[in-house]
DNA sequence: TCAGACATGTAAGTCGTTACATGATTCA
DNA sequence: TGAATCATGTAACGACTTACATGTCTGA
């Protein structure tokens, strides 16, 4: 059986907002979806002419805005039903890959020094996130208050008579990455503390002995 | 410049404990990784030639336990450069890609049932995996308790002295599992409620109107 | 004897990034 | 005039998984 191919439905999503090109879909999802995905224009593109080749979706030629040519790609009908279905079916839990975990736990057999200062590295990256989040976090909060997308959002995401869910949707997706992020800097306390501990235990030990 | 390799960084890395080959290597990744790292055979053992290749690590025929022939890996000094080169570089922020979020983001403009029979979903996953954490941090304080490895690990690990450096760094692995499962399932909790709340708010203003 | 663990590997295919190639338009 | 942005694509590479192929040894 083909592999899921989130790419393809990723794409079919946001099509099913509003006709767009490559190139906004790229600008939608920076600044939309950042947070938990990506897609690179080496995927985009050949998607987006697959898709067509499928019939999932059709290409037409637009003007930007007044710019040179485009392509703007539609959703089909078919391709509404291909993104519902992929909906419907089971999600797969997150994977787990975690390049500093893997370093933390081989520093185990190294001094003791080499964890920590793995761990202050990964606080540092991670309260830096956790800043980024926060910004986006207030600009969404008052997009909220106003009940319309951002401004930077309104032109792409297409029209809705009224936005409200979409962007409470929205505001939660950011909501998760914020308390991922806090979870890791509260770990980062957490063992930082034990470590240390342990430390002062075995100079302790070492002293009496 | 050439990627990571991070393969090779983990083989290494393990390789630095103690002479192994590769059916060792995937069985120890399967028992204390698992939550945040895997290798399948397929990456394994072309990784391992290329090693030896690159004089970071030898081969040699060993007998199992009493059965067929087996490949056994020893890391060199060169290979211990490499590793430790490895664990001073910069360790790349987390990458984000999250086909949950994904879909969540993208039934935003669809039924909130069916925002919430995603977030359902994810909540029963991540119970599922907080159970197996948990089930994992008994056995791993236990150990931590008599001061050494698991009776499973302790033949893979090899010597040391003390392990009780490299417990608690697995215990704290393991931790940062278990914290962020449950900030996950704090966030469910947090993101069910909200949208409750606003589908009985529309309720009653539609009941207004 | 036969299932299951031990043990090593290859081939094909998916997934994804990066660098490259191209060229138009806008605005300072 | 030249940098930035708009806009679309390809080629090469690297990472990773899955399925396949092969064979041994142990113990119920």
């Amino acid at each position: 059986m083909p592999k899921k191919q989130k790419t393809r439905c990723a794409i079919l999503g946001l099509l099913s907002w509003q006709p767009m090109s490559g190139y906004d879909i790229k600008k939608l999802i920076q600044m939309g979806l950042q947070h938990f995905w990506n897609e690179s224009y080496g995927q985009l593109y050949p998607t987006l002419n697959q898709l067509v080749a499928e019939g999932l979706a059709t290409r037409k030629e637009g003007a930007g805005q007044g710019r040179r040519k485009r392509h703007v790609y539609s959703i089909t009908a078919q391709g509404r039903r291909v993104f519902s279905d992929w909906l419907q079916e089971p999600t797969e839990p997150v994977p787990v890959r975690n390049e500093f975990l893997l370093k933390f736990f081989l520093t185990g057999r190294q001094e003791e020094s080499q964890s920590m200062r793995l761990i202050e590295e990964y606080q540092r990256q991670e309260k830096e996130r956790l800043e980024a989040f926060t910004m986006s976090e207030q600009i969404l909060r008052k997009a909220l208050r106003q009940r319309s997308l951002p401004d930077e959002l309104i032109d792409l995401a297409g029209p809705a008579e009224d936005d409200s869910n979409q962007l409470l949707v929205f505001l939660l997706s950011l909501t998760h990455g914020i308390r991922m992020t806090e979870a890791r800097l509260a770990w980062c306390g957490e063992a930082l503390r034990s470590l240390r501990a342990r430390k002062r235990r075995q100079t302790s030990a070492k002293r009496q002995s």
